[in-house]
DNA sequence: TCACGTTTGCTAACGCCGTTAACGGCGCAT
DNA sequence: ATGCGCCGTTAACGGCGTTAGCAAACGTGA
């Protein structure tokens, strides 16, 4: 993995096109990040840029592989912050960072969260983005299979599920290698959508009609799905 | 209501304009929704869609009031198509419709329920696309007093909600001037959350990482939810 | 019927945008 | 030292939202 000086500065190179890009985004709005703009924060001519990225839209492809990795860093360290064995806080944690993290960087969950940029998921080709957008939901489901194999939570046993789900379970634990029940695949799934569910509904503004402060109403999601986790949620801090 | 002749061809218009928006939209993704794209398609130039929007994004903001008006109606007739006392039946034709409408008109969702499309929910005036977007929510919630109102689901006193949440969970009901106790309208909220969330995620494909197809998973939730709310969700058709 | 003000379309233009082509200089390897 | 490849430039194309200025059509009241 050594690097010839001419590498190096590439990436750096690189490093400085994505950060000026995501700058861009967070400081003037996504509408702002044009190739023109960036190239004019770096002291060069837009055309420069395409010695780096294709075009513009695998440009942001990689400003969103960053961001996911950014989160994915967040998570881990929140994790890392909470007590080894305690299971709730580390579940509290994970959840907090990621609602956090969302609320703090708008524009940038947007780009990761809101409608895909593309035509629209025809011809998805793996990139960059998409691998750590892998990594970060495999973060979550790893957190879930730690829950599950220290303080097993209850789950459906694999008979227990209509085949069409399972079948689609069993090929997604495969692909995976990973060894845990079905039903605990079915639980993270479950919990996602709603983890995920509210954290958007609230930071693109679609509580507003109903809620002026949305954070009780997560907390109060949080403490019911820890629950049905098993987890002890009474300790609010 | 009278209008003068000349208020009903302008009137035709502005229809004409946004169901051409609307065909381009789903014909070529919202990338081809532009001035100069919709005056072609109607045989005019771009400036002159100036007579009756403001700004191209005035145009899109009733495209999308236009949008949540369809979606609306066709809850109304899901809603309508179900045994008019079968409580379970038209708690599923309606997330199912939602859920089909969604399926079925992909870019139109996404450009009501994905990212917003300003700079971000700054000033946050009231607008044709506002106003129905609250209609389309005052259904969903409509159908939840229903529910309650002829089957008594469950439902956390008011004394046991936290203060936070009951608050504005009371300011929102007093707002509307419905008379329903507040964990019913919290229990609306949730299983929005998960309705929403789950459409949304699948919808964006955000789903494809586990799921090859999504559907049988949707009816999963849709079961858990029902049985939430007391209903019996045996009956599958 | 005619004149007048309003409404509705047009063309031309401005400054953006992503993208391409052609070209020059600089660094590195032979 | 020479040549090649990388990296940046300028110029340009077509398309975008938007504005200004103008002309024709329209409805209305005298």
């Amino acid at each position: 993995m050594n690097l010839g000086r001419r590498e190096r500065v590439r990436a750096a190179t690189i490093m400085e096109i994505t950060e000026t890009a995501r700058r861009l985004l967070v400081q003037e709005g996504s509408e702002a990040v044009t190739l023109r703009a960036i190239a004019r924060e770096m002291g060069m001519t837009a055309p420069a840029l395409y010695r780096y990225f294709p075009s513009h839209g695998q440009l942001l492809r990689h400003v969103v592989g960053d961001l996911f990795n950014d989160l994915t860093d967040a998570l881990h360290s929140g994790l890392h912050a909470a007590p080894e064995h305690d299971m709730a806080a580390k579940f509290r944690a994970a959840c907090r960072e990621f609602r956090t993290w969302a609320h703090d960087h708008r524009r940038e969950y947007a780009l990761l969260f809101g409608t895909p940029l593309p035509g629209f998921g025809q011809e998805e080709q793996e990139d960059f983005a998409s691998e750590c957008g892998r990594r970060f939901g495999l973060t979550f489901l790893e957190l879930f299979q730690e829950l599950w194999a220290k303080l097993p939570f209850p789950v459906p046993a694999d008979a227990e599920i209509d085949d069409d789900v399972r079948e689609q379970l069993a090929a997604y634990r495969d692909r995976l290698g990973l060894d845990l029940p079905l039903g605990c695949i079915l639980v993270f799934l479950q919990c996602w959508v709603r983890l995920h569910g509210a954290v958007s509904l609230e930071v693109f503004g679609h509580l507003d009609f109903a809620l002026t402060d949305p954070e009780p109403f997560f907390e109060l999601m949080l403490r019911e799905v820890g629950e049905r986790l098993g987890l002890d949620m009474t300790n609010p801090a």
